[in-house]
DNA sequence: TATCAGTTGAGAATTCATATCAAGTGAAGG
DNA sequence: CCTTCACTTGATATGAATTCTCAACTGATA
């Protein structure tokens, strides 16, 4: 019963590489097409199954963001914060600590044991931000 | 184009009350289940477009939380923390503030408009982290 | 070289959510 | 009281994302 000898195969060493190698958040489907660049033929099964891994062994951080359904990663596994933009859907890092005495306090009542956190913020990047006020003055 | 005469159907009706009664930020299928219950018949498309009214004109907090995909429902539309056990998926309120000093620098450095956040703090709930410690010493 | 656990890819199957559309409903005016 | 019409509803089709199934493949090891 020792370590299962998982394979680093091509497909997974592709799938490891375009996760690093993103800072955009990609989707899985986002993910699947930049594997697909590198190694012909892999199937969805195989980058869903790996993201899968991934994020079980701790080294790729699942996202769950935006407007609509479909799962993100981030190759950014601290707690950190995401600025989504609710107009374009751009998701962006951002750090904002969260106080670590509150933190405590809220361990101690509620005895939850908390291993990490996610921040969103949600609002407007500078881009959409800005047309929102050009289609405003339109009116 | 006055106010479109939003009718409150029996249906709506049993929605709103619905959420309104559970604390326990449940799934859309959750709601029409419970739905269900008070009025015979609802369809499931009435209810998720219910939710989204809901959603819309602000009665109600959509979340995007645990495990699996579906998203959520919560009563409680004031910015506050949730506690997302990740082996059972459970989700329970908090209450942790985020610094506005901080926030306010971060706008300040991204350009970035905060409309509202929602923060995550993921981890075991005391009857799961209870569970893995038991199969961790039975091993 | 035979074996076998670990992997893969195609395609089917699920799940969640939204779109479509004909039929139902009720308030307002005639 | 009846007609009209915008608003709703529920069945069903559709769509997107993800997971499942399974036969074929691969490579380390005996």
């Amino acid at each position: 019963m020792s370590s299962p000898a998982l394979r680093l195969t091509p497909q997974r060493r592709a799938v490891l590489d375009v996760v690093a190698e993103s800072d955009d958040h990609p989707t899985a489907g986002q993910v699947l097409d930049r594997v697909r660049e590198r190694v012909e033929g892999v199937g969805a099964a195989t980058v869903y199954r790996t993201l899968a891994l991934l994020v079980e062994s701790g080294q790729v951080a699942e996202l769950r963001v935006g407007e609509r359904q479909a799962l993100r990663y981030d190759q950014n596994i601290h707690s950190h914060a995401h600025l989504v933009c609710t107009a374009c859907g751009q998701v962006q890092d951002a750090y904002v600590q969260l106080d670590a005495g509150a933190l405590a306090e809220l361990t101690e009542k509620t005895s939850f044991t908390v291993a990490g956190y996610d921040v969103q913020l949600h609002g407007r990047c500078a881009p959409c931000a800005a047309q929102d006020n050009a289609k405003e003055s339109a009116q």
